[in-house]
DNA sequence: ACCAGCCATCACACCGGCGTAGTTCGATCG
DNA sequence: CGATCGAACTACGCCGGTGTGATGGCTGGT
């Protein structure tokens, strides 16, 4: 029995509330794609990181909000680059086309004040909790192990 | 020369900046249906009020923000309610599949704060400002004597 | 009363974002 | 080493939200 690092297609989409096609779709179309394995073909596959789950929440969220694919598209543009360590305490703000991450409440009240247009606003703390409380709900074969692995940082 | 009272489909489409296609599709989906005069078969014509502008830039700058139209169709339910007198100071804010207006900027910080999921928050100042400088931009034949005529409130 | 222009309507097409069903592999287990 | 299984792949369809003409009825101006 080889050790499963990662999470498996269906049990990522499982984890953040998604459908297999959602997953597949986004995939396909270079949104999300696993980090640790990539399709090659039928019979091949995918293996999401703990982080790639981090990103399909983030995703799932801003659909639940009502925002356009499209939209969250140009947002992880940017997204990628800057989720990085501090994901727990910044929020994601989207403001029209421009994305930024901002960790202190005051100048989040301040791009409010100035606001022309709408603002999208989404904590990345209760991501992570999701994410989390996600796992542990799963049948609990592989994912207590690879959570343990990723938790520690040893999924290189 | 009657007096046109209002706004044309197609002016008021120029206005706020969308297409007559979208006016169009919105009017028959029930969005936003012209208040001073329905359309009734080919060959009537819509007139719009300056309160429906209003509405169809809320309209515009929500799926400029990338929002889906069906969750501004949500949205809506609640606005056409509490679109009132405030419409200069007042935010609107959708939370998940709750809307409601906000004035003080406290309530705001509050709930960005206590916040769980995505927050879209909309200015509705800017609305009203823009509207207004698109009145001015027009071809202004009928223009300027419908926004009188609205502003002073002698539209019923 | 006619003509021109405006605009609502109709018919059609298109694209993104999926759902559904069936097929085909590679991995794993016995 | 063969059977089984899970998952990636393929093909097809659907629906919402438009864009693009073409058509045809009002209406205002002369």
């Amino acid at each position: 029995m080889a050790i499963e690092a990662g999470y498996s297609g269906s049990s990522a989409a499982e984890i953040v509330g998604i459908t297999y096609r959602q997953l597949d779709y986004w995939a396909r179309t270079d949104l999300v794609r696993p980090s640790l394995e990539d399709a090659r073909g039928s019979g091949t596959r995918r293996r999401y990181s703990y982080r790639d789950l981090l990103e399909l929440k983030v995703i799932k969220k801003l659909l639940d909000a009502g925002l356009k694919l499209e939209t969250v598209r140009s947002v992880f543009a940017y997204m990628k680059e800057n989720l990085g360590e501090d994901v727990t305490t910044a929020n994601l703000v989207i403001d029209g086309n421009k994305t930024v991450l901002i960790r202190k409440d005051a100048e989040l009240i301040d791009l409010v004040k100035r606001g022309q247009g709408v603002l999208n606003i989404l904590p990345l703390a209760s991501v992570k909790d999701e994410v989390d409380a996600g796992i542990v709900d799963l049948p609990a074969n592989v994912s207590s192990l690879a959570l343990k692995r990723e938790a520690t940082g040893t999924h290189g």
